[in-house]
DNA sequence: CGCATTTGACCTGCGC
DNA sequence: GCGCAGGTCAAATGCG
């Protein structure tokens, strides 16, 4: 559904262009003025094949130069230039500081800070380990490398019927199971990428204790696999969240990342500490593995950067967001005049499903996870 | 009909 | 070793 697809990146945006500018960090999100989001036309260079999380290098226009340095993989021509990266604003909690996880979650027992895997110069760890034959490709709690992110849950616009929130991010997830937690008074919700069968990458996704507004998401583990090819390349991630949603529904889920165009790869776990309070981050998070979400902001960024002459309508539409600055997925990328550009600029069909159409999943390729279960 | 969500049960990690 | 709590499974259910 439309309001889905722009729901959830709208929610995205929304966080990374408002947390930040808060100074307690975890604290509701200030309106911030359209110029803050607003990326610089600097781009950055990324690897044509990268995919993690697309969210890594993004670079945030308030808090960082231009990056026309930074972040090059390879000087291939063909590779994607992005525009900096507004995602950049989502919090990382960093283990030195009090994350938005901690807040949402109290110190629990067994559960400590997972191992800070990378160094912020980009050091792979591989944090993944495989344990019982009931999960096969993870190995629970501690060891387990994770990313946590912090960000604005209120948004209405995003918000499913039921009030329930849903961020989301580029790939395609889904919701495989909900439970409470002892001491904070909202669920978590646990969500595994639907992108691929085979894939692992799972997220947690519950709402700070402190901050009811702000969401604290966990990404463990790391896709196994491109970005769909197709918007819809998630067989059933089409599907937004019943209008029912039971009981808890309000609380968090977002499951319905629907819509992710991961690239590839096998992130590890990298740490690069940024916000301050709140909002630090978690770090363990894996290069590569952010990687994909800016894979797929990327060509997003990239098709409404180039569509110059559709600039004014594009930021007139931010206009339009207003306290939204999220919903610029959805409104901000007008289609370009030849549709054929779009397959060329846009193989994920971006613009499709920003617009909120659907599209048919193509043939995915059958990786069953031979871990789980038959 | 196919797929996602819900939800209770089960499994496993971790602290004591 | 025990118990608690987190994490995952899988049947049931609902929606498109």
């Amino acid at each position: 559904m439309m309001e889905n697809n722009q729901g959830d990146l709208a929610n995205i945006v929304r966080a990374t262009t408002t947390v930040t500018a808060t100074t307690d960090g975890c604290s509701t999100p200030s309106q911030q003025p359209e110029a803050d989001w607003q990326y610089s036309r600097n781009s950055i260079n990324y690897p044509p094949e990268y995919c993690g999380d697309p969210f890594t290098y993004i670079t945030d226009p308030l808090i960082q130069t231009p990056p026309t340095s930074q972040l090059v993989y390879n000087s291939n021509p063909e590779e994607i230039k992005r525009p900096s990266n507004i995602f950049s604003r989502m919090l990382e909690i960093s283990p030195n500081t009090k994350p938005c996880e901690s807040q949402a979650s109290p110190p629990q027992r067994g559960v400590k800070n997972p191992p800070i895997l990378v160094s912020n110069s980009g050091g792979l760890i591989s944090g993944l380990q495989i344990s019982s034959p009931r999960n096969t490709g993870i190995k629970r709690r501690k060891s387990q490398a994770k990313k946590v992110v912090c960000i604005p849950a209120a948004a209405p616009a995003n918000s499913r019927a039921s009030g329930e929130v849903v961020p989301s991010d580029l790939w395609a997830w889904r919701k495989y199971g909900q439970k409470p937690i002892k001491g904070s008074p909202f669920p978590r919700g646990y969500y595994r990428c639907s992108s691929s069968k085979g894939c692992s990458a799972r997220k947690q996704v519950e709402r700070s204790q402190t901050d009811p507004n702000m969401l604290v998401i966990t990404y463990t583990s790391e896709h196994n696999h491109p970005w769909p090819t197709q918007r819809n390349a998630l067989a059933g991630s089409t599907r937004s969240q019943p209008a029912k949603n039971t009981k808890d529904s309000s609380l968090i889920s977002d499951h319905s990342e629907k819509h992710a165009y991961p690239k590839n790869h096998d992130h590890k776990e990298t740490s690069s500490p940024i916000g301050d309070n709140c909002g630090a981050v978690k770090e363990e998070v894996d290069n590569r593995f952010e990687a994909g979400f800016n894979e797929g902001f990327s060509a997003t960024y990239k098709l409404a950067l180039e569509a110059d002459h559709d600039q004014d309508s594009f930021f007139a539409d931010l206009g339009e967001i207003g306290d939204d600055p999220l919903s610029l997925f959805g409104h901000g990328f007008p289609p370009r005049d030849d549709d054929n550009s779009h397959s060329d600029l846009d193989p994920f069909n971006f613009y499709d499903w920003a617009i909120g159409t659907t599209v048919e999943a193509p043939a995915t390729e059958a990786v069953e996870d031979s871990g789980r279960k038959s």
